[in-house]
DNA sequence: AAATCTCCCAACCGCTCTCCC
DNA sequence: AGGGAGAGCGGTTGGGAGATT
């Protein structure tokens, strides 16, 4: 097992075991966790009897002891979500596990990296196939939000509309940073099955190729809206 | 059957963020 | 306000397993 050396309590100078887990290493962390919490990471390995850095035990916790993870065989239906919220967030791994009930962010990092980063699969050909799904319900007649700009604290979703036949190059219309989740699930269309709100936002720029944009005043705002999203996807 | 290649994923590293004093 | 410690995040790497030659 490859071994490092690394400065404990005092300064004392001590080697951690990295690498593979074994089962006896998993099974005092979780015998530790369970009775004591997921807390302090630092001071943990020590107080379970790990030899190991308070970084490693916390990611072997968070990724495969934590309960209710899952491990493998992603569906369809949160391959789909993967891809759309890459589309929405880029890499942020943890935000889009965050959507995914049972998944960590290394897994769906992994699995992009393998599997769908290669893919020349685009968000069009997503609502294809989702509108697909939906036959009968009306399908996807405004397009779903395709990108999110900007900073953590400044989110801007740009969704592009992709019956726009045209040229893109629009203005985009600039929507203010108050959030009003009815009025953007008005541009979202049908997810309701078509019932409106009657609050129809304003306007796509016009009518070829337009993008919209929209501002979220904070995250936990936009991923209420992309709660939606997501449930309406995995159902 | 052995050697080599390719792919996948668990784990590590370093940077950033957040919280507390 | 700012400095330090701990936690969290995303990029990268190393090694094992399976595929190919």
């Amino acid at each position: 097992m490859v071994k490092k050396t690394q400065r404990g309590n005092k300064g004392v100078v001590v080697v951690a075991n990295r690498g593979a887990w074994i089962a006896e290493e998993d099974q005092k962390l979780v015998e530790y966790v369970r009775i004591h919490g997921d807390k302090n990471w630092r001071t943990l390995p020590a107080k379970a009897g790990l030899n190991r850095c308070g970084k490693s035990c916390r990611l072997r916790w968070l990724n495969y002891l934590r309960p209710g993870i899952k491990r493998g065989n992603i569906s369809e239906e949160e391959e789909d979500l993967i891809i759309r919220l890459h589309n929405l967030l880029g890499n942020r791994w943890s935000l889009i596990a965050g959507r995914l009930p049972g998944r960590t962010d290394n897994e769906i990092k992994n699995y992009w990296n393998a599997h769908l980063g290669k893919r020349p699969l685009t968000i069009e050909d997503l609502n294809l196939k989702l509108n697909k799904r939906l036959e009968g319900t009306g399908g996807l007649t405004r397009p779903l939000p395709t990108r999110i700009l900007a900073s953590r604290r400044d989110l801007v979703a740009t969704a592009m509309d992709p019956g726009g036949g045209g040229g893109g190059g629009a203005a985009a219309e600039q929507l203010h940073s108050e959030f009003d989740l009815e009025r953007l699930l008005s541009l979202i269309t049908n997810l309701d099955g078509g019932s409106s709100t009657g609050n129809d936002v304003g306007t796509e720029a016009d009518g070829s190729g337009s993008t919209l944009e929209f501002e979220f005043d904070d995250l936990d705002k936009f991923m209420n809206y992309e709660d939606d999203i997501g449930s309406y996807l995995l159902n």
